[in-house]
This record gives structure tokens, C-alpha cells and sequence, in this order.
DNA sequence: ACTGGCACTCGCTACAGTCGAGTGCCAGGA
DNA sequence: TCCTGGCACTCGACTGTAGCGAGTGCCAGT
């Protein structure tokens, strides 16, 4: 497939002037304003070619090119460079590092920034449970058979559980209780804790065996089970910019996969360490999300991954930005927790 | 202003149809739908005088009437029976309670069950923290120099901020000093707070009182200021259903409105004991939800009140149908947290 | 007080015509 | 061999016109 340097060129233009004017790009247009050195004639001639290799497509038949989800493709992995944020993005980054005091708010504060800087939907995964490390267990009687089990993990997050007890337990036996789940769960990874539960169990005096059976059964659930993940999500009403020319004028299978924590995390939470991963169109495995794109990359204290963050947009998006954007907000966030 | 009956069951003919047609409702159809007993000249004559007095109006000179938020208001008010819930419904609820584990759970099951009754946007509160009570506060030692500390309200609600210390503390400290805030806190409203903690640094003895005060600055910031009110949100894809003939074609302005807690705290917070509060199109302070109309209420464990939740809709939604879910979900909702 | 009849309004749809951006192709030139 | 200017062609967007029909307001009659 002979694709020159010229022809490369034809694309990149297209899909920047594309981008920009959300407009079908004509030859005449595109020599206009970019310096390609020759005439329309030979651009169209180019763009027959892109058009062949499936790289762009006409709407319809006078109108001007547009890219195909195979043209963003390329135009990603070999036409574009990383631009260099503004020194106003950086600053917006830092300034709203500043005051955050806890997991939640800095969370909260990065899916904002995130979605406010790109002016696309943010979306940030809490770090996950599955990479952290138990620091602490805590019990709190609530009533003689009722204990609030609370999980401190290493990475800020804190997961609570109501549990129900067979039987009346002394104050004494809390404490028991306590030192002996932290004496065998704290600084171990949460994904390694299900047979150190089981060992709980067996090790567990006589007496407070029925009680660690259900904490066990508990810690468990809480733990690996259930709430693992958790998303939060900014910007969606930046989904209606661009009017109704995105997402062919329904926006209403992207807010029904907005909706589903288990489709956001797939997006954004599978990433392999510290690349960022851009999702063109109908690459990612959502028919509802055929008209969209997805920038994302992991974030965690160090060179760890804990959890994920992105945005989600049209196809039709500015991808170099984007990008820029993503990974630089992951490593501020990083930073931010290793400090902790 | 002569409103008999029968201009009464006109208008209300009129809102019901819209409703469900979503079109301008024309005299001849109304009479064929609805058992009027009169002839479409008589129902014109009427139509006029509701338009008189601004209960509906004409989109287009020859086009049909629909009614107007004054319109909606009256037949709210005044012409619409609560329907009671149907057998499916009731099942819906129902089931939706079993196996919730915890208040995350129940905020998020709840939050997505008003979502799929209503077909609406559906927001539920946490129960505010502000009408709750200190059930136990934890300190959990995290380092020499740093505490976890971790709030549990009787409503089921946990907050937890990282504390970072003036000088180190041993064990015996920390212990000392969760004695001396339980003491003081527990089972306080959280309304009433600042006084105790207040004294609780005046009370401290003088080797504990720079951590107390410290503790004391971060208790009244978490417990007071910060944080104070959480919100759920589900079902915004609800909002493409009707095309876009609701809400003039952009969803801009609701979605930018959805995003901001404050809105929809002021939307489902401030709800009277015990009332359904219905807000209709412009009655509401949000130029953006000038198009929107909001079905809310308080819930909460027995007869007191820890929160609202509510539904939000075009203004053209079925308020009777709406109004009967938000109750029974609210009623449903505070049995649950009555048994904890 | 209600009804049937009638003239009128006006948005919607279909259709025809024009305009113009953009294309594909071809013959000629570097 | 590759590029260019020229030219015929396509087709969507826009405009103007006409007919249709749902719906209205008014009025005279019961």
C-alpha cells in the first residue's frame, strides 16, 4: 500500500482541519490552508487513494472527505505528536492539587479538572481494592451482635459493612477480634487475603470461632467480592457540544453506557502500565459507544498502577490534546498519592 | 374567574392527553377520547377561557393547545387522583430491598429503582448528615503523626478524613483520646457539635490538647462544614425518550444543571415533613430547569426526616404516576433504614 | 347554553428549480 | 513518471410555490 509522505501529510490535514471545523474537508480548502506545495488536483488524486485504503470517506458524493475511524487510527499512532500543555493547563493542574483532603475530594476534584481541561466527559476510577494493601482493620460495636467492619486501604480508601453476629460479643472479644485480623490481614495485598481469611478462621480460639466464621464470610464479600471498583464521572453535558452533528444527533446509548460502572471500567480500568491507551470508534466493544472515543491511561503513587482515568468523547476529537491531558493529569494525581 | 366543572375536566382531558401524545391536542380529538358529553364547538369555547386565563396555550395559530406550567399546576393541584402503584410496581420495590448490605447500597439501589419506575431522571440524598446523629467516632493510627479519622452516623453514613498531627502519639493516646470524643460526641445530633468540641478542647488534659485541637479543627470541618451532603444520580439517559421535543432540543442546560450537587440539593433537600413537593417548569429557581418539573420528598426512618429524593422530568411527564412512585419508594426506603 | 356550519389560518409536505462545493477524469507539460 | 489545469458531472442545501388538513373563532339557530 503505497501511502507517501505526501499522502500522509493529506490525512493529517484532513483530520485536523476536520477536527476543527467539524466540516467535511475539501482539496481546495485543504491547500488553502495548509502548505502542501501542489495543486487540488494532485489532492484529490491522494485522497482517492486514502479513500481506497479506507482511511477517509465521502458523506456523500460532492461533499468533502471526512476520516474514518481507520484514518484517527493512523493519524494517532504515526501523524501526531504530543502537544505540549499550555502553561494555563498546568497551572489549572496544580492549583487544583492544592486543598484536597481526603481520597474522595481528590477523586472528585481530578474528574472535574479533567473534564473541565478537555471539555469532554471525565471519568476516573477510584484506586481499585484488588492493587492495594489492607492498613488497617477496624471493628465498632454498634449493638452486642452488630459490628461496623471498616477497611482502611493503604491507597486512601475506606470500605465499611454492617455485620450481623449469631451471638453477643464482649468488648473484650472485639478487641480480640481486631488484633487478630490485623495480625494477619494488615499489609497484605487484597487480592492475596482469601486464604489468610480461611486461615482466620481455622487459627481463631473456639469461642470466637462462630463470630470470625461470619466476619470471615463478611471481609470476604466486602473485600473481593463486591464493590470492588468505583468510577466518577464529570462533563457529560459536554457530550451536547458540537450540537447534534455528533453521535448522529442520539445521545442516548452514550448515556445509557455512562451509566453502567462495569462498561466505564472496561474502557478505562483494563490499561497496561503507564501507556496510554486510546479507543477509536467501534475499537472498543460497545455498540453503544461506536461513535465515541476514549482516552485513557493509569494512574497510581509511583511507577504503580492503581486505577484508571480518561475521557470519553466524539471521534471527531482532538486527540493530541486529549492525550497530553489525560497523562498529564494521572501523573499530578500521582504524585499527589504518593505523598500520602 | 368562572372555572365550572366542565372547563375543569376539559383541562384535565387536555394535560392527560398531551401526556401521553406529546402533540397538541385539538378540540375534535378530545371530545372522541374523553367522554365529555358536549360537542367539539363547546369544548372549543372552553379551551378558549382556559387560554384566557393562561392554563393553556397554542403553540401555532391553527395548531392544538397544550397546557402550560399554570396548567400543570392546577391539574396537580386540583384534578389528578395519586394512582395507586400497580402489582408490578409493588413487586419492583419490594425486591429491590432484599440484599442490600450497606447505606451505599441502599442509596444505589434506590437511586436506580426510582430511575426504571418513573422513566425519569431519579436523584436520591444521603441522609444528611446534618439531621444525624454520632454513633461512634474511630481513631485509627495510620503513623506516629497521622490518624484516620472515622465518622459513623446512626443513619449508616461513614465519612473518614486523614488527620495529620502536631507531634507524635503513642497507643495509650490515641486510646485516650477516642474515649474522651466518644464520650463526649456520641449520640449527639450533628447539628449540636461545635459546642462539644468546643469543650472537648477546654476539657483535654494538657498534654493531649495540641492533637485535640487539631482533631477538633478537622471534626467540625468534616462533620460541619465539608462534605456535609451526598448525592446519587441514575437514569439521565432518560432524558432522550420524547425526541427532542422536550426541553427545546438541548439537554445542555439539564445536564449542566444534573452536574452541579448544589442544584439538586436545593431541588430535593428542602423538602417540608413529609409532603410531596411537586415543582413545575419555571417554579423552580434554575433558569436551566426552566423546561424541567421535579417530584420530590423527604424520607427517612419512622417519622423524621434524614433526606430527600426525588424524580426529574420534562414538564410534559405523568405527575400523578410520579408522585405515587417517589412516595411509596420514600416510604419503602425509610422502613429500610428503620431496621438498622 | 349548546350545536352545526363555515370561513380562515398556518404549519407541514411535496415538488421543482437553482446554486455551488466538490469530485473524477483526461490531456498536456515538466 | 508525476503533476497540473480544465471540464463535465453529481448531489446536497436552499428557495419558492402550491395543496392539504387539522384546528380554530365566530355566528346564527335551536
Amino acid at each position: 500500500m503505497g501511502l507517501d509522505d505526501r499522502k500522509l501529510a493529506v490525512l493529517r490535514a484532513i483530520v485536523e482541519d476536520y477536527v476543527s471545523t467539524q466540516e467535511p474537508v475539501g482539496s481546495k480548502a485543504l491547500v488553502e490552508r495548509h502548505q502542501l506545495g501542489v495543486s487540488p488536483a494532485t489532492v484529490r488524486n491522494d485522497m482517492a487513494v486514502l479513500e481506497e485504503e479506507g482511511y477517509i470517506r465521502q458523506p456523500h458524493t460532492s461533499a468533502g472527505r471526512v476520516p474514518t475511524d481507520r484514518g484517527y487510527r493512523l493519524f494517532v499512532d504515526r501523524l501526531s505528536r504530543v502537544k505540549p500543555l499550555s502553561p494555563a493547563e498546568r497551572r489549572a493542574i496544580e492549583r487544583f492539587l492544592v486543598g484536597a483532603v481526603d481520597l474522595d475530594d481528590v477523586v472528585h476534584r481530578t474528574v472535574r479538572l479533567l473534564a473541565q481541561l478537555t471539555r469532554q466527559v471525565a471519568v476516573v476510577q477510584y484506586p481499585s481494592l484488588a492493587r492495594s494493601s489492607v492498613r488497617h482493620l477496624e471493628l465498632v460495636p454498634i449493638s452486642t451482635t452488630r459490628l461496623m467492619l471498616v477497611m482502611i486501604a493503604d491507597t486512601g480508601r475506606v470500605e465499611q459493612r454492617l455485620v450481623e453476629l449469631p451471638g453477643p460479643v464482649s468488648a473484650d472479644d472485639v478487641t480480640d477480634l481486631r488484633r487478630l485480623i490485623n495480625e494477619k490481614l494488615a499489609n497484605a495485598r487484597l487480592s492475596e487475603t482469601p486464604p489468610l481469611v480461611q486461615a482466620l478462621v481455622e487459627e481463631a480460639p473456639t469461642l470466637l470461632r462462630p463470630t470470625m466464621t461470619t466476619l470471615a464470610t463478611v471481609l470476604l464479600e466486602t473485600l473481593v467480592e463486591r464493590h470492588e471498583e468505583r468510577i466518577a464521572l464529570a462533563g457529560t453535558a459536554n457530550l451536547t457540544r458540537g450540537g447534534l452533528l455528533d453521535f448522529q444527533g442520539s445521545l442516548r446509548p452514550i448515556l445509557e453506557a455512562l451509566e453502567e460502572e462495569v462498561v466505564l471500567l472496561k474502557l478505562i480500568g483494563e490499561t497496561e502500565p503507564s501507556t496510554t491507551r486510546v479507543l477509536i470508534g467501534d475499537e472498543n466493544e460497545f455498540d453503544n459507544l461506536r461513535a465515541a472515543s476514549v482516552v485513557s491511561t493509569g494512574y497510581g503513587p509511583g511507577a504503580t498502577i492503581v486505577g484508571g482515568l480518561g475521557v470519553l468523547g466524539p471521534t471527531r476529537m482532538d486527540y493530541p490534546g486529549n492525550i497530553a491531558t489525560v497523562r498529564a493529569v494521572a501523573r499530578y494525581v500521582g504524585e499527589l498519592l504518593a505523598q500520602n
